[in-house]
DNA sequence: AAAAAGTTATAACACAATATTATATATCTA
DNA sequence: TAGATATATAATATTGTGTTATAACTTTTT
């Protein structure tokens, strides 16, 4: 016996010499020496057992045994090449899957836009984005579901990686309304308004709250809900008015949104979350910065903070 | 650069690591030293690219970039390892498929018990049967649409390699016939019979035919028709005799047929074929020898002829 | 039927891949 | 930090994959 393994070059010369009718030809194709093939089917014969090909009038013909075998033959050096490929790929950031987890509000108004702007130059990068509460994102986080998280309020934990973001808040009104007439809007302003504001257990409101109540205003609650989106819907109904993140309430300017900066500055907290443990992979690293990048415009820089 | 062809070693040593958590196990698993599979990963890594594992608590974890590699890297070693047990198989020929054309007689009379036989022993072994007329069957031997075909009367044909047998013929009739009484039956005995025969322009009709000319006896033709099974219908449901190969008649003793031997002999010519061209797999030649034997109790061999 | 042309097999050898053992280095566990 | 365990590196043997040169065989041509 000279082989013992089944070996990938056998096959690709089985092949070259089967879709080239001779070994002479098949060994060009390959670009390799005649004497090479002509070493690798004898070597493959010997191995497999059964002749290989038939010599008919100069040709040489697969045998049935090789025909019966070709198509499984085939289809392992496609994979190769196809493995091959795709590792390039990854190489070139074209290959691979993000799966994110998100608030709600995230999924439909802002990372949409940053999601079609990333797999836009990359053909071949998939992802899973799964919106729910801040507590579950954690959950996935910590058990690896996620490679990367949007959420708000974190207070950390030790199996996760996170960074937070300082976002600029305004607030918001109908389009007409009578506090367009302002520059920026402080409590004073609101005093008489009736507001839609976040959960009263979120840290946002509690900061907001803070803010009331140190001008001595008081505060002045309708609707209490969970996502900024939300908020913004109501308020183009004309239902009150709300102190969002700027990010999602540009999304409501056409929808008869209009909004001016809220003062004092109350920023909203985003925190960017990833499993600790697990190395991201180069395309996850690359998405997380593309990411950051899409909020900076809406950023809290510490120039402004004073 | 250390390699440029991905190699399938490379591959598997991935996949023993990713399964199987460290390169020491890995090897192990492999049978082979563990700095070998230390340098297949990380020459593997060096092809690739990027980094294949990521170490947690003394655990080798598969980067998401190999895991998303995964499938296919598994359905390679998987078909590799099919390609090699399925040439086992040919060798002992558990694998195969054989294409066989035959008249339709022979498609639902002898041939089910010989291919039934045949495959029990060999699981992985496939046939297809086709069964048509004589004409199209040579067609398909010549254009080695089919291994292996079973026909009557054949005349010789370059591209196609034939072996002639001389089959037994009998007189058939229903079971309490009068012709029960004799123990060879001769045209004589048949004079008053309505007969039901093969075609006019077929060489066994032109043989019988001779015979009782010969023996100045009227030939009492009632049907024509083409297939011995379907002359042996009909002398089941009393329609009249006939002669048919031996082969026929044993299928229909048990639906109330009975026969004895006809004299003067008038075998049934069959003809075994098969493409010249082309080298028949090792399974169609064992199941050609296998399909010989089943015919050998019915052929009239040379000592009984004269 | 012999010569010419073309194809394939074999021999001798070079180099790369894949394995080995021995050993150094890193990492985990207690 | 020490000891145990896992991994990487070095030196080297073996085997796979390639080369060139040449012999043997087929097919085609004369």
């Amino acid at each position: 016996m000279r082989s013992q393994r089944l070996r990938l070059r056998q096959l690709e010369a089985l092949i070259a010499v089967a879709d080239h009718g001779s070994i002479t030809n098949a060994a060009a194709e390959m670009g390799i020496s005649q004497p090479a093939v002509s070493r690798l089917l004898s070597d493959l014969t010997d191995r497999l057992g059964f002749s290989l090909f038939d010599r008919r009038k100069g040709q040489l013909l697969p045998s049935q045994e090789v025909r019966f075998l070709q198509p499984d033959i085939r289809r392992v050096l496609e994979l190769m090449r196809q493995i091959s490929d795709v590792s390039e790929d990854i190489n070139k950031r074209r290959a691979g899957h993000i799966r994110i987890a998100c608030l709600p509000g995230f999924a439909t108004s802002h990372l949409p836009d940053v999601v079609a702007s990333f797999l836009e130059r990359r053909p071949g990068v998939s992802m899973t984005i799964e919106p729910d509460r801040p507590e579950r994102i954690l959950e996935w986080m910590i058990g690896e579901q996620y490679d990367f998280g949007v959420t708000d309020g974190f207070a950390g934990h030790p199996a996760i990686d996170s960074s937070n973001l300082q976002i600029r808040t305004v607030c918001v009104f109908p389009q007409g309304h009578r506090l367009a007439a302002r520059k920026t809007i402080t409590p004073a302003d609101i005093g008489a308004e009736e507001i839609i504001h976040s959960r009263r257990d979120s840290e946002f409101f509690e900061k907001l709250h803070d803010a009331f109540q140190a001008a001595n205003v008081e505060f002045n609650s309708l609707v209490e809900i969970r996502q900024f989106t939300a908020a913004c819907e109501l308020v183009c109904k004309g239902a009150g008015i709300a102190v969002v993140s700027e990010l999602d309430a540009v999304k409501y300017v056409s929808q008869g949104l209009d909004y001016r900066p809220f003062r004092p500055l109350v920023p909203h907290t985003l925190s960017l979350v990833r499993p600790i443990t697990q190395q991201p992979s180069m395309v996850t690293l690359e998405f997380m910065e593309h990411f950051a990048n899409s909020l900076r415009p809406f950023q809290l820089d510490s120039a402004m903070r004073r």
